[in-house]
DNA sequence: GTTTTGCATGAATCG
DNA sequence: GATTCATGCAAAACA
C-alpha cells in the first residue's frame, strides 16, 4: 500500500490506515498538511505512493534521465511537476514559464525552499511555500491580485483563459502553463485540500496526443459523432463551434470530484495521467459539458483503443453510473447536454434507436429518447442494461462515450470505478503500467486486468477523504454510501439491534400511545436520541436492574432499572446510588460478577454458553437468571440480545427484540415485493404458514376429539384445556413463580408505563414473537420434544429446574410444546394462562 | 404477479 | 431561483 510519510524530521508520521481513521489528514482533502505536526506534505513524493512500478526510479520529463521517485533519501534530487510528472532538478532550473513547483520541505536547506524559481508563474504568486506555515501562505495566494484562474466554482471561466496560439497546440502544453498557474492561484480557502487536488486533478500527460485540434465533427463522414444507424443529424458545423474550440483554452477546469474522478485525482497523482479531458465540441456548438463529463482517459488508454479499433479515438464524454443507470431498469440516464452536444437531436420523446459500439466492437442498439421534464428533457439510454451486463458494470463505474474517427460511430467504454475493488480484492498489485499505478482501465483494457479492471488505486484511494467524496454527485446523493470504503464500512456496521441497544427517547419528547393490533406502542414527535449502552439483569427474585459503565473510571454501577441514561454517563451522576455516586468508589460487583455480567451484556452468544451450563456458579447465577428473565420476557428460545433498555421505536421493545415491528427498517417506506426475502416478509410468511399448520392441527384434534367424546367418557387426567397436557399446569405453575418476572419485565419495558400483554391468545397473530421462533415452534409442536424445547428449558430459571426435579422438565416441555402449539406463543415470557380459555380457544386465529 | 413505462419529486448543483 | 438528474412510484403492459 502506498503512504506518505510526513518531512518534518520530528514528526515523521506515516499515513496508514488507523491513521486515516483516527484522525486523517488535517486538510480533508488529500494529505495536505500532517494532521501530527502540521507541517505540508505537498509537493511530497514519495516511493510507494508515487511510482508506478516500484523501481523507485522516474523519469525526467524533459531530459529523460532517470531520476529517482522521491522517496526521503532522495527528496532534493528532482521537481514535481504541477502539470504532472517530475524532472529533475537541472530541467527544472530551467523550465522557465512552467511553473515548477518548489519541493516543499520543512527544514529544508535551500534557500526559500524553492527550486526552479524563475519558474515563470503567470499569477505573480510567490513560488515558494512557508513550510512552517503552510495554511498561512496558502491564505495569502488567495488574496493574490493576479489570479487567473479562479477556483473551481467559477467553471466556465475556463473558457476565458488563456488563448491558445494555435489550433493544433497540443493540449499537455497548454496544460502546463495554465494548470500549473491554476495551482498556485487557487484561492480556495474553504477547500483546504483543493490546491493539491486540483493538481493532481489537473495535471497532464507527458505527451498527450490529444489534441483539441482535432477536425470535430469532421470526420470523413462528416457527421459529427453518431451512431451509424443515426442519419440526418446535425452535420457538424465549424462556426461557432469550432471557432470556439480554435479558441478554447485549456484550462481544464478541474472537474468536480465525482465518485471515480475524485479518486482518481487522487490517484492521478500516482499515475500522473488521468486528466479530464475537455471533450471535443459537440454538435450545436455548444460546448458546456461540465467537467464533470469530461473524459478521463489517458494517453496510454486513448492509444491502446485506437489501436484496438484501428482507428482514431475522440472522447466525447463520460458518466459515472449510477444506481439507477445499472440498475436493471436498463435506462441510463444521459446528461442533457451530453445528450443533446453528441447525439442526435430529437424531436419526439420516443427519439431515435443509436447504435453504439463497445470496445470489443460488439454492436449495441439503444433507444435515444427523452423525457420531458421540468420545462426541460431527460435524455436517457434505453435498453442498456445487456450492455452494462456484459461489461459487468456496476454502479460507480463510468462509461466513456467515444467517437471514432472517421466514421463517427460511437464507441462505448467504461471503467471501472475503484471504490469496487473495495469488495473485491485489495491485494490486488498495482500494474507495472507506464502510466502509473493503479491506472483504472478503459473499457476492453479491462478484461486484461486480473480483477477485471478494478485496479488497486484504492489503497491511493483510500486517503480521498470523505470530505471531498461527499461532493460527488453522480453516484446520486442517495447513492453517496456506495462512496463509502468497505474499510468505513466496516467501521460502521452496526445491527439494527445495536442501534436500538443506543436509542432512548429524547428526554423531552412525550410519546404518543397509539394501538396496534391492541398492542400499545409508544410513537415520538422527536428523533431518538443516542443513549449509554448499559446492559440489564434480573436476579432470580425477579429484581431488575440495569448496569452501566462509567465514562470516567470504567467502574460498573448498579442503577435502578427504569433509567435511561445519556450516552456520556459518570459515576457523579449517579444520582441513585450516593454511595456509588463516586468515582473513588469502589466498583459495585465483584469481578466474577463482572465477568458474567460482560458475558451476558456483551456477547450476543453467551446464552450458548450458559445453556452449556458453563460456568454456572453462583456468581454467575445472576447472569443467568438475567438469560432466564429476558428470554421468559422476550422469548423462550430466543438467543437474543441482553435486555437492555426500551427502544425509541417502540419501548416496549427492547433491543435485540426482533419482532416484526422492530425489525422493519427504520423508514417504514418502501414497498415489499412478494419475492422479498427481507425479514418482515420472511417472517410474514413464516407466521402465516405456521397459524395455518396450527389451524389445522388445532381442527384435527378437535375432531379427534369429538370423536373421543363420541365413543367414551373423558380421560380423567384430561383438563378442559382442549387436549392439554398437565405440564401446562406445570409451565403455569413455574410461570406462577416467574410471572411478576415478567410482568415486571413488561412494565420495564415501557419505561414504567403499564402496558398490556402481548399474548396471542386473543385470537390474534402474534407479529411481535421471534421471527426465529415460529419454526421451532412448530417443529415442537409436530414432534412434540425437541432439542430446541431442551433448549428452551434450560433457560428456566435455574430455580425451577432445581426446585422441580428434572424428570418433569420432560412433562414441561411437552406441555410447552402443547401449548404452543395451541398458540401461546411463548415470545412475550410464559403462556398467559389468563388467556387460555377453557376448550382452548385462545389459540383462534 | 412481474416488468415496463412515464412521470413526479426533490436533492444537488449551477448561475 | 433555476436547472439537472437520480430515483421513487404508480399505471400500464405483459406473462
Amino acid at each position: 500500500m502506498g503512504s506518505m510519510i510526513c518531512m518534518n524530521e520530528l514528526c515523521r508520521a506515516t499515513t496508514s490506515v488507523e491513521w486515516k481513521k483516527g484522525w486523517g489528514f488535517k486538510s480533508g482533502g488529500f494529505a495536505k498538511l500532517c494532521y501530527n505536526c502540521g507541517s505540508a506534505f505537498e509537493n511530497l513524493v514519495f516511493c510507494e505512493t508515487f511510482h508506478p512500478d516500484e523501481s523507485g526510479w522516474r523519469e525526467c520529463r524533459t531530459c529523460r534521465k532517470p531520476i529517482h521517485c522521491g522517496c526521503i533519501a532522495s527528496k532534493y534530487l528532482y521537481e514535481y511537476l504541477d502539470y504532472g510528472g517530475v524532472t529533475c532538478i537541472k530541467c527544472a532550473r530551467h523550465l522557465d514559464g512552467h511553473s515548477i513547483r518548489p519541493i516543499q520541505i520543512p527544514g529544508d536547506d535551500f534557500p526559500n525552499g524553492t527550486l526552479g524559481s524563475k519558474s515563470a508563474q503567470p499569477l505573480g504568486v510567490e513560488n515558494k511555500i512557508d513550510e512552517n506555515d503552510f495554511e498561512r501562505r496558502r491564505l495569502m495566494q488567495t488574496n493574490e491580485p493576479g489570479q487567473l484562474f479562479q477556483t473551481q466554482r467559477n467553471d466556465k471561466k475556463q473558457d476565458t483563459m488563456l488563448p491558445i496560439g494555435n489550433v493544433g497546440t497540443c493540449f499537455s502544453n497548454l496544460n502546463q502553463q495554465n494548470i500549473g498557474a491554476s495551482l498556485f492561484g487557487k484561492p480556495d480557502n474553504e477547500r483546504p485540500s483543493q490546491g493539491v487536488k486540483d493538481m493532481y486533478e489537473s495535471i497532464n500527460q507527458p505527451s498527450l496526443n490529444f489534441c483539441l485540434s482535432t477536425p470535430i465533427g469532421t470526420s470523413s463522414s462528416g457527421q459529427p459523432f453518431l451512431g451509424g444507424d443515426v442519419e440526418g443529424r446535425e452535420q457538424s458545423k465549424t462556426s461557432p463551434f469550432q471557432q470556439g474550440q480554435r479558441a478554447r483554452h485549456i484550462l481544464p477546469k478541474p472537474p468536480k470530484p465525482s465518485p471515480t474522478s475524485g479518486s482518481e485525482s487522487v490517484k492521478g497523482m500516482a499515475s500522473q495521467a488521468r486528466i479530464a479531458r475537455p471533450p471535443a465540441e459537440g454538435r450545436g456548438g455548444r460546448s458546456q459539458l461540465l467537467p464533470r463529463y469530461w473524459p478521463r482517459i489517458t494517453d496510454q488508454e486513448l492509444e491502446k483503443l485506437a489501436g484496438d479499433l484501428k482507428s482514431t479515438i475522440v472522447p466525447l464524454f463520460e458518466k459515472v453510473l449510477s444506481a439507477s443507470d445499472a440498475g436493471r431498469i436498463g435506462r441510463l440516464v444521459l446528461p442533457k447536454a451530453c445528450a443533446e452536444a453528441y447525439f442526435p437531436p430529437i424531436n419526439q420523446s420516443e427519439g431515435l434507436p443509436i447504435r453504439i459500439q463497445d470496445i470489443k466492437g460488439k454492436e449495441w442498439t439503444f433507444q435515444f429518447r427523452f423525457w420531458p421534464n421540468n420545462n426541460s428533457r431527460m435524455y436517457v439510454l434505453e435498453g442498456v442494461t445487456p450492455c452494462i451486463q456484459n461489461m459487468q458494470l456496476q454502479a460507480g463505474d463510468t462509461v466513456i462515450f467515444s467517437r471514432i474517427d472517421p466514421g463517427g460511430k460511437l464507441v462505448m467504454g467504461f471503467r471501472k470505478a475503484t471504490n469496487n475493488v473495495d469488495m473485491q480484492d485489495p491485494q490486488t498489485p498495482n500494474l507495472p503500467s507506464g502510466n502509473g499505478s493503479g491506472e483504472t482501465s478503459f473499457s476492453g483494457m479491462a478484461d486484461n486486468l486480473p480483477n477485471g479492471g478494478r485496479t488497486s488505486d484504492d489503497t491511493v484511494n483510500r486517503q480521498v477523504p470523505m470530505s471531498e467524496k461527499k461532493k460527488a454527485r453522480n453516484i446520486g446523493s442517495k447513492n453517496k454510501r456506495l462512496l463509502m470504503h468497505a474499510d468505513d464500512a466496516m467501521e460502521l456496521r452496526i445491527t439494527w439491534e445495536e442501534i436500538q441497544e443506543l436509542l432512548r427517547p429524547s428526554p423531552t419528547a412525550k410519546p404518543n400511545i397509539v394501538v396496534v393490533e391492541d398492542c400499545e406502542f409508544e410513537e415520538y414527535e422527536e428523533a431518538p436520541v443516542f443513549g449509554k449502552r448499559t446492559i440489564f439483569t434480573a436476579r432470580s427474585s425477579g429484581d431488575q436492574e440495569q448496569w452501566a459503565q462509567c465514562d470516567s473510571c470504567a467502574k460498573w454501577r448498579r442503577l435502578p432499572f427504569h433509567v435511561l441514561l445519556p450516552a456520556k454517563w459518570t459515576c457523579s451522576d449517579n444520582i441513585w446510588d450516593s454511595r456509588r455516586c463516586s468515582c473513588a468508589i469502589p466498583d459495585d460487583i465483584s469481578p466474577r460478577e463482572l465477568e458474567a455480567l460482560l458475558r451476558v451484556g456483551k456477547d450476543p452468544k453467551r446464552r450458548k454458553l450458559v445453556e452449556n451450563n458453563e460456568d454456572l456458579e453462583s456468581s454467575g447465577l445472576d447472569a443467568l437468571a438475567t438469560v432466564a428473565a429476558s428470554d421468559m420476557g422476550d422469548s423462550i428460545g430466543d438467543m437474543g440480545e441482553p435486555s437492555v433498555g426500551a427502544t425509541t421505536k417502540h419501548p416496549r421493545h427492547r433491543p435485540g427484540c426482533s419482532c416484526i415491528v422492530c425489525i422493519q427498517p427504520p423508514s417504514g417506506k418502501g414497498k415489499h415485493h412478494p419475492t422479498c426475502k427481507c425479514n418482515v416478509c420472511l417472517t410474514v410468511k413464516r407466521r402465516f404458514k405456521t397459524l395455518m399448520l396450527r389451524k389445522k392441527k388445532k381442527q384435527s384434534e378437535r375432531e379427534a376429539e369429538l370423536a373421543q367424546a363420541k365413543d367414551q367418557v373423558p380421560p380423567k387426567d384430561e383438563p378442559e384445556t382442549d387436549g392439554m397436557t398437565s405440564g401446562i399446569e406445570l409451565l403455569q405453575m413455574n410461570h406462577s413463580e416467574n410471572e411478576h418476572m415478567n410482568h415486571s419485565d413488561n412494565e420495564r419495558n415501557s419505561n414504567g408505563d403499564q402496558v398490556e400483554e402481548f399474548g396471542p391468545g386473543k385470537g390474534q397473530l402474534d407479529l411481535n414473537c421471534h421471527p426465529n421462533r415460529d419454526d421451532d415452534m412448530l417443529a415442537e409442536a409436530t414432534a412434540g420434544m425437541s432439542m430446541t424445547s431442551l433448549v428452551n428449558a434450560t433457560n428456566l430459571p435455574l430455580e425451577y429446574l432445581t426446585q422441580n426435579r428434572l424428570e418433569s422438565l420432560g412433562n414441561s416441555l411437552l406441555s410447552q410444546a402443547a401449548s404452543e402449539s395451541e398458540g401461546h406463543h411463548p415470545d412475550n415470557g410464559f403462556v398467559k394462562t389468563a388467556d387460555v380459555e377453557p376448550g382452548g380457544k385462545g389459540a383462534e386465529a
